[in-house]
DNA sequence: CTGAAAGCGCTAACAG
DNA sequence: CTGTTAGCGCTTTCAG
């Protein structure tokens, strides 16, 4: 073995193609099954063999076929994340901060977004399945229509839900108090002295609407006060839907004196609706939204806002599924953070 | 074949393992071979045997293994994209559109951050790489670092960048018109009687903050007027930092009439810092940035801004690069969206 | 400590 | 028209 000579590193200036083990192999002089074995440090290995190995590896620029260790584990090392829509700032933060926790963990993350459609979103369960995903981590957008991610998390793919629950699925679940929050700021504004306040949301379908909505009725209904139906309306969550709905809503006879929104889009669509109609927030209607945001303390008047720990929930659940993946079979957790009202300027007592 | 009994699907209530293509093959009563001929329409079949198949994968759930075909083919049906920080509304809505645009030819999109740092980039290219992606759609992240890109390209990895690109890679790029945007928007506040006209901006590594910052001297120059380094102020792309930015540059003895930003988060983050000395846009100061953004019309006063036509870009990228996959081999494309002045009502004459 | 060999699931010559 | 066969690149028994 003495007097091998290290050919100079090509140049490479034609297309060469990518390294493969045997090449590193038969350049350390070992077998593949050595290479493969001081490569991934398991097993025995003699030093010198090691190190051949190592400096070959390192010279030939070998990368390693993650295609092909996947074949043979079953699994690649990738996520995948279902937003509801990427493009909203709540879910985007959230990529964000998976994405740097798994990549800590040498995970690359999937992301396609369901845009809130069911179809699409079990075509993109089985499109991300047939990929060999290690675990997924999903905002369902349907919290009735489980049977995909019943017989995913079946076959044994660890799935974790966050923001929103799907009923009957066995699996983790990471959400805020949605209940709570929406009763925390209806209460706060019935404490300021109004009676009309109206709720606008997404569809019903969608588990955090349900919940925020719920826990308007119950502040409502704790306070002795009737539910009038006709104050609560519901749109898709794009700035755009959110200014037409908040139009219809305070076109009614009765106006209301106060509005509830439930995600930051659907604020900034109410507070862009309000304008259109000449109705200035506090004075005319006070605001409290759901989910804080970047812009809410710049917009004159501040933004009282619920705000959800935002920062928490992408680290914790890219945690647990790590978890998961490494053979974690314990119960499924369900995690509740607690919200929290952010009183600024945009209440004011009637 | 008269008298097939379809076997009730099974009651999938125990974890199934996932079917492969032999145990189909060995359910319509052929080999291996015939099933993957039937399943992905080439070559000869008989109709019978083609239906049998068609019956068994359908029963039994076939969903075929990407992996496995991946490691045949060469490569995943996937496709990566490293923007500079999904966060940015700018790049969220090219992800959601590329996002859309691949799906429709079966390809799933790689999310990864590059966060402006050019180490993380090289590492997500590799680790892009070692996944064998079919290709990749980059905002590199230094106009000058460009080494990785290349060796990739050679390689024959097909390679997109859009919004900025790398001095000397070959391959193709998808950009707007930086400097002539950005000339606009200065020459426009100069016709507004403006002279100290300040310049908020990214690092000079990266690609658009140098073209617009050109495009800034080009139009002073041009109107004869000299550059005053200490109205240029570089800044990350937060509202956070812009906001601090924004506030060292008008504590200056003599303070900006007006301020030129150069993407939208920025934009935002002058609006905020102004606000916080208590200078009011456009009364004291006149401000225009780049990139618009859905806010800009609803603030007051709505922001003056030079748009992008950002919805073409992705869609444009995705189709690029499938055409790349697909084999195109033809010279790169380098393509320059003209951008356009949109005047609201942020500037005032001096 | 190391090599030979099997095989993950799939596709594509190549014979029949 | 269909089956046989040979790998893709890698890991992992199982013998040495």
């Amino acid at each position: 073995m003495a007097g091998v000579v290290l050919p100079v590193t090509k140049d490479s200036t034609l297309p060469r193609k990518t390294v493969t083990l045997k090449e590193v192999a038969a350049a350390a002089n070992v077998s593949r099954a050595t290479a493969a074995r001081a490569l991934n440090r398991y097993g025995y290995v003699g030093d010198e063999a090691a190190l051949r190995v190592f400096e070959a590896a390192d010279r030939l620029g070998y990368r390693g076929n993650r295609v092909a260790q996947a074949l043979r584990r079953g699994d690649l090392p990738l996520v995948g994340f279902i937003p509801g829509d990427i493009q909203n700032p709540f879910f985007a933060r959230i990529a964000h901060d998976l994405d740097v926790h798994l990549r800590q963990h040498r995970h690359n993350l999937l992301i396609a977004s369901s845009e809130e459609d069911v179809e699409q979103e079990k075509e993109l369960l089985d499109s991300l399945r047939a990929l060999s995903v290690r675990g997924m981590i999903v905002a369902p957008t349907s919290a009735a229509e489980t049977k995909h991610f019943e017989s995913m998390s079946r076959e044994g793919t660890p799935l974790i839900m966050i923001d929103r629950y799907a009923e009957g699925v066995s699996c983790d679940s990471i959400l805020v108090d949605n209940e709570g929050g929406a009763r925390e700021a209806i209460d706060y504004l019935i404490s300021n002295g109004h009676r009309r306040i109206a709720f606008l949301g997404d569809e019903a379908r969608i588990f955090t609407a349900q919940e925020r909505l719920s826990g308007y009725r119950q502040s409502l209904t704790s306070h002795g006060m009737e539910i009038d139906e006709r104050l609560i309306a519901v749109s898709k969550s794009t700035i755009k839907h959110s200014v037409d709905a908040t139009i219809r809503l305070f076109s009614q006879e009765q106006k209301p004196t106060a509005i509830f929104t439930v995600d930051s889009l659907m604020t900034q669509g109410a507070l862009v609706g309000l304008r259109t109609m000449g109705l200035s927030v506090p004075r005319d209607v006070s605001l409290v939204g759901f989910d804080d945001f970047d812009l809410a303390t710049f917009i004159d008047p501040q933004i009282t806002v619920v705000a959800q720990p935002i920062s928490k929930i992408g680290p914790l659940a890219a945690e647990i599924l790590l978890k998961r993946i490494e053979g974690d079979m314990s119960e499924p957790q369900h995690r509740r953070f607690a919200t929290k009202l952010i009183v600024r300027g945009s209440v004011a007592p009637i």
